[in-house]
DNA sequence: ACAGATTACTTGGACTTCCGACTATCTGCC
DNA sequence: GGCAGATAGTCGGAAGTCCAAGTAATCTGT
């Protein structure tokens, strides 16, 4: 099943061949990707006894954080870095299984508030416990790299105007 | 629009908060893939005037470096990580704008092979530079810190089986 | 006070990816 | 030979993400 050689070592080296610009950008960028992919399967994997998937659990566990347990939809969107349309998504699967309820703005009619729902608070804590028993994916890693690769993609966030 | 704190960050200090386990797992998998997140769309984005997205432009790449210009699907999801369904869309799409052509294998008859066309080359070609004009996504990243985090997720490519 | 711009959320559609299942073909072993 | 098991590719379906557009409500400037 795997490679006898290492295909972004080799995709590197045609690269280099092809007198192609920017080989360590592209190298990065791949390494990224296929990072990314593994680690969402994993996560996924661990998080399917809980009939959530990452950015489900990602949303409930910011809900679990917030001293109301509510939040505007917008205001989740922000935090979480995606599309409006995936917040609906995302809570409209979490509103069905019952770990949240769309609750309406108090003073905002425009707004509706996710809240977290008991049943929501205790899955989200079993679900932490699940991720955290995998290392959310990253077994295999070297304890060092985490925090190497945490400060290195912190300047391409910020400098993509995240915050 | 950018958020007056680093939300991943933020994040982290919950979790400490909380108690939960593995912070520097969770904080490593969540920036990448915020990472890949921005990564590709702006791929995309360069890569939209060719047609391309970054699954294609990888076909397109793998193919242009054979020594024939052609590949079975099955050893192109191989390289490239993804699933044989992912492989048939892929070319199917390429196919359709005429960038690859699907050629019998000669020699068995239920693997089909994947033919880069003149117009692929050129093609690739010009997409490879305008990916390379933008780092391939990665622009605003410190130079130093692309061949750290390459060399920080080879380990976990590793331990998943990749190679 | 009120028209125009902005913001909040949802809906419908396009796209990509994966999984399971299916057909066709090849390979190894008795 | 010939059959069991592996391999190659495709199809249908489910899921997730994004964009464009639409409705409703709020904010802003004159």
């Amino acid at each position: 099943m795997p490679l006898p050689f290492d295909p972004i070592a080799e995709a590197r080296r045609n690269w280099e061949a092809r007198g192609w610009d920017a080989v360590d950008a592209m190298t990065a960028a791949t390494s990224i990707t296929r990072a990314h992919q593994i680690l969402l399967k994993r996560i996924d994997t661990a998080l399917e006894p809980f009939g959530l998937v990452f950015s489900r659990f990602e949303a409930l566990a910011l809900l679990s954080f917030t001293r109301t347990g509510a939040l505007p939809l917008a205001r989740i969107g922000e935090r979480l870095q995606v599309h409006p349309t995936s917040v609906t998504n995302t809570i409209d699967r979490l509103e069905a299984d019952g770990l949240v309820a769309r609750v309406p703005h108090p003073t905002d009619r425009r707004a509706t508030l996710a809240e977290i729902t008991p049943a929501g608070r205790s899955v989200v804590t079993d679900a932490a416990k699940a991720l955290a028993a995998g290392d959310y994916g990253l077994e295999g890693m070297a304890g060092t790299h985490l925090s190497t690769v945490e400060r290195s993609l912190r300047s391409l966030r910020s400098a993509a105007g995240d915050f």
